[in-house]
DNA sequence: GCTTTAAAAAGTAAGGT
DNA sequence: ACCTTACTTTGTAAAGC
C-alpha cells in the first residue's frame, strides 16, 4: 500500500525533499482529521496524477497534497470541509481552493457535489442537538432538494438552517449563535436559509 | 432553436494599446493632478476619464490597457482621448496608438432557470463548487470563453475578443442547455 | 505567483444603526 | 432587522518583484 509515494520524481530532487517533508504532514493530518486508509490512498493517487501533468512545477506542494486530499475527500463523500483541510495543513483556505479547482480544471475530475445532508451529523454533535432534530432536518433537506432551493447556496449554510427550523419546530433551545458557531456560517445566512426554507417548503 | 431571446449587455472591454514611445510617468502625475501613480505598489500609471468612462493604466514603457469601457468601439474612443489628453497636456507623442481588444466581459439573461446541479454533471469543462462560488463555471471550446452561469439563468460571460464571440457563446450555451434539457421555463 | 484596472452574476460576511 | 460596503469567481494586458 501507498506504493505511490515512492514510484515518484529522482529522490535528490529539492521537489522530492518538499515532497517528503509535505506528506509527513498528510501523515499528522490523518489523525488529526480522522482519515481513512482510503482518502489518503485516494490523496496519493490524485497527488500522483497531477504530478504526471507537470502542475507540481512552480506550485507549493503543500498547496497542492491539501487540495488532493480535500478532493480525495470530495469524491469518498468524507465530510471534511475545505477550511479542516487548510487548517491542519497550516494554508490559507483560499490557497487551498485555488489548487482544487486546478485539480478539477486540469485533471477532468468530477466531484460529486457537497450535499447539505452529510453536514448534518457534524454541525448537530458540534451543538449538543438530539436526534429527534437531526432527523426533521434531514426530512427538511430532502424536500428541499427536490424543489431545487439549494442552487447555489453554501451546503453549511442550508444544512445549519434545517437544523435551526428543526430545532425551533421541536421546541429545542438553542440560538442561531449557537447553530451558526457549530457551523462555521453567520447567523444572517442561517437566518435566510431559514426564510426560504420556511417559504418554499410553507413551514 | 432556443426558446427564448437572451437579454445580452457587453459589460467591461479591456483592449491593451501601444504609443512605441517611452514616457516620463512623474511629469505626467505632475501635469495632470488626479492620476494615480504609485511605484511602489504598481508599475502603472492609472489614468481616469469620464467619457466614455474608463481607467487605462499607463506604463514608462508606452503601453497602455484601458479598462471600463461598455464596447470595442467606446474602448478604441476612450484610449485615443487618453493620447488626446496627454498632448494637449504638452505630452509629445508622435505616432498613434496601435489597440487591441484582449477581453470582453458581458451579462446575459437566458430568460429561464437552470437545473444547476444536473448541468455540473452534464456539461463537460464545467465545475460547481457552491461553497467557494454559487455559479457554475464553464469552459466553453469555440469560442474560447468562461461562463458563470447561476440557478436564476443568468450569466457572465469573459475571455471573449470579440462582441460577436459573446453572443456566439450565449447561443452555443443555451442550445446546449436545451438540449440536455437542463433549463427551466416559465416563471 | 503577486501587485493594479474594470464589470457582471449571487452568495456570504462584517460593520453600523 | 435593516443598509452599506466588500469580498468570493471568471478573463485580460501591462512591468517588475
Amino acid at each position: 500500500r501507498l506504493r505511490t509515494w515512492d514510484s515518484r520524481s529522482q529522490v535528490h530532487e529539492p521537489v522530492d525533499r518538499n515532497f517528503r517533508q509535505a506528506f509527513s504532514e498528510l501523515d499528522r493530518l490523518k489523525d488529526k482529521l480522522a482519515l481513512s486508509d482510503a482518502v489518503i490512498e485516494k490523496t496519493a493517487y490524485i497527488y500522483r496524477k497531477a504530478l504526471d501533468k507537470g502542475l507540481v512545477r512552480g506550485r507549493s506542494i503543500p498547496g497542492l497534497v491539501a487540495a488532493a486530499l480535500y478532493a480525495a475527500c470530495r469524491d469518498t463523500e468524507t465530510p471534511r470541509t475545505l477550511t479542516d483541510v487548510a487548517n491542519g495543513i497550516n494554508i490559507k483556505r483560499k490557497d487551498v481552493a485555488r489548487c482544487y479547482r486546478l485539480l478539477l480544471r486540469e485533471l477532468d475530475l468530477k466531484m460529486p457535489v457537497v450535499d447539505p445532508i452529510k453536514c448534518v451529523a457534524r454541525i448537530a454533535s458540534k451543538a449538543g442537538l438530539s436526534e429527534k432534530t437531526k432527523r426533521k432536518a434531514l426530512q427538511i433537506l430532502k424536500d428541499a432538494a427536490e424543489i431545487e432551493i439549494s442552487a447555489g447556496k453554501d451546503p453549511m449554510g442550508l444544512a445549519a438552517a434545517a437544523l435551526y427550523l428543526s430545532c425551533v419546530m421541536n421546541g429545542e433551545n438553542k440560538t442561531q449563535k449557537d447553530v451558526a458557531q457549530a457551523a462555521g456560517v453567520t447567523e444572517v445566512t442561517i437566518r435566510n436559509r431559514y426564510k426560504g426554507l420556511k417559504e418554499s417548503l410553507k413551514l | 432553436m432556443p426558446q427564448t431571446k437572451p437579454i445580452v449587455s457587453i459589460e467591461n472591454v479591456v483592449a491593451s494599446a501601444s504609443i512605441d514611445q517611452r514616457l516620463d510617468l512623474n511629469i505626467i502625475t505632475q501635469t495632470f493632478p488626479d492620476v494615480e501613480y504609485h511605484p511602489d505598489q504598481f508599475p502603472g500609471l492609472v489614468f481616469r476619464i469620464k467619457s466614455p468612462k474608463t481607467a487605462t493604466l499607463i506604463f514608462s514603457s508606452g503601453k497602455m490597457v484601458c479598462t471600463g469601457a461598455k464596447s470595442e468601439e467606446q474602448s478604441i474612443k476612450a484610449v485615443r482621448s487618453v493620447v488626446q489628453i496627454l498632448r494637449k497636456g504638452g505630452v509629445k507623442i508622435k505616432k498613434d496608438a496601435v489597440i487591441v481588444i484582449q477581453n470582453i466581459v458581458a451579462s446575459a439573461n437566458l430568460g429561464g432557470k437552470i437545473h444547476l446541479e444536473q448541468a455540473a454533471r452534464n456539461l463537460p469543462r464545467s465545475m460547481y463548487e457552491p461553497e467557494q462560488f454559487p455559479g457554475l463555471i464553464h469552459r466553453m471550446l469555440d469560442p474560447k470563453t468562461v461562463i458563470l452561469l447561476f440557478a436564476s439563468g443568468k450569466l457572465v460571460c469573459t475571455g471573449a475578443k470579440k462582441e460577436s464571440d459573446v453572443y456566439r457563446s450565449v447561443h452555443n450555451l443555451h442550445t446546449l442547455l436545451e438540449e440536455k434539457r437542463l433549463m427551466i421555463y416559465e416563471s
